[in-house]
DNA sequence: CCTACCGATCGGTAGG
DNA sequence: CCTACCGATCGGTAGG
């Protein structure tokens, strides 16, 4: 009984945090309610709090979790050792799977960590922070490597994370590109900017 | 006196209005309230009600000057009759400059729309549409002229205009590369990607 | 998991 | 432009 027990907790917080997400995103973490994630769920709002610790600790899930899948990922494909080409297709190609699978999670993590209490804001802008050097030391090296052109890696990275969080977008335009084409065509048009013909 | 009363309304509501829009971007629209907009201009609370209508108002009149400006500069851009890739260059040009100069409006407009009421939404989305419609048949004409590369034009305009957003973060990296040094290397690397060589 | 309820804060009004 | 104040809603707790 200790064990289903448990799968149901952990079922039922995966079910809040999960709804959490897609309602931080839909209205924004300050304007959707405990109220309306309690609706949601189909409890009454005090019963949420026998499976969370706050609003503000949802958030703080959300953002690590996908802080943290990130920068596991990204340390995967360094450690690969393939050409800085390989590895920047690689990282292309993940982290546009995180923003079409686990699009509601991103999407919080990029707009709504600024409602993080202090500490967390730090700590997450630190692993961004950490993301982004791996990936500008991976185009550096492909530039050093004369596979890529001689690019500001700073600007070539921002312009990459840009156009991939440009695929929060897909879902407006889902009638017209299906996400795996508009995937694979911005991939190829990042690529295709920066890689030496 | 009429009309120096009429300057200093229009100048103290102007002041209301740009300190709304910082204040929006940095709190979001729903965690900035109206005490807090109160105190950065150096006003009590109410007295904000004697220059404006209501806290939505404000977001709107900010979002739709935003949405007007561009329309109003991409048309002056098509109705030019340059070449497609003279065409694509003016639009980045001018996007990125309105990324800059009007951080605070742009960044509201397009993070804070969510929080408009219904109708204005509904202006507001008819509006981008009508913007990315005519970035995508000046990419469709380049294309059909052989000055473009033949990808996709909606992935393309998507990534572009994702890219272009990504000048929001140019401020954490201002120590870094210069915002008019981003701005060019950005355009090169957008245009590179896709005029033929 | 619920009912009942609390203190804080919200956007905004009345009245001067 | 201010003081005084209102009804609504917020995140969260007590107690069962």
């Amino acid at each position: 009984m200790g064990k289903i027990q448990a799968n149901r907790n952990q079922s039922r917080k995966d079910v809040i945090r999960h709804t959490a997400a897609r309602l931080f995103r839909e209205r924004g973490y300050t304007a959707a309610s405990m109220r309306m994630l309690a609706d949601a769920v189909g409890v009454e709002a005090p019963s949420l709090y026998n499976h969370i610790g706050s609003k503000a600790q949802i958030l703080q899930e959300i953002c690590e979790e996908v802080a943290n899948d990130f920068l596991v990922q990204i340390e995967q494909v360094t450690d690969s050792k393939g050409s800085a080409t390989q590895q920047m297709a690689e990282v292309l190609h993940f982290h546009s799977n995180m923003m079409v699978q686990q699009y509601d999670a991103v999407y919080v993590a990029n707009h709504e960590w600024k409602h993080l209490p202090e500490a967390a804001i730090a700590r997450f802008l630190e692993q961004r922070r950490q993301y982004e050097k791996k990936l500008v030391a991976i185009v550096e090296a492909g530039i050093a490597q004369q596979e890529l052109q001689p690019v500001n890696a700073y600007t070539a990275v921002l312009t990459m994370l840009a156009a991939l969080r440009g695929l929060e977008f897909w879902q407006r335009h889902k009638k017209q590109v299906a996400a795996a084409t508009l995937q694979a065509d911005m991939v190829a048009l990042l690529l295709n900017g920066i890689v030496k013909k």
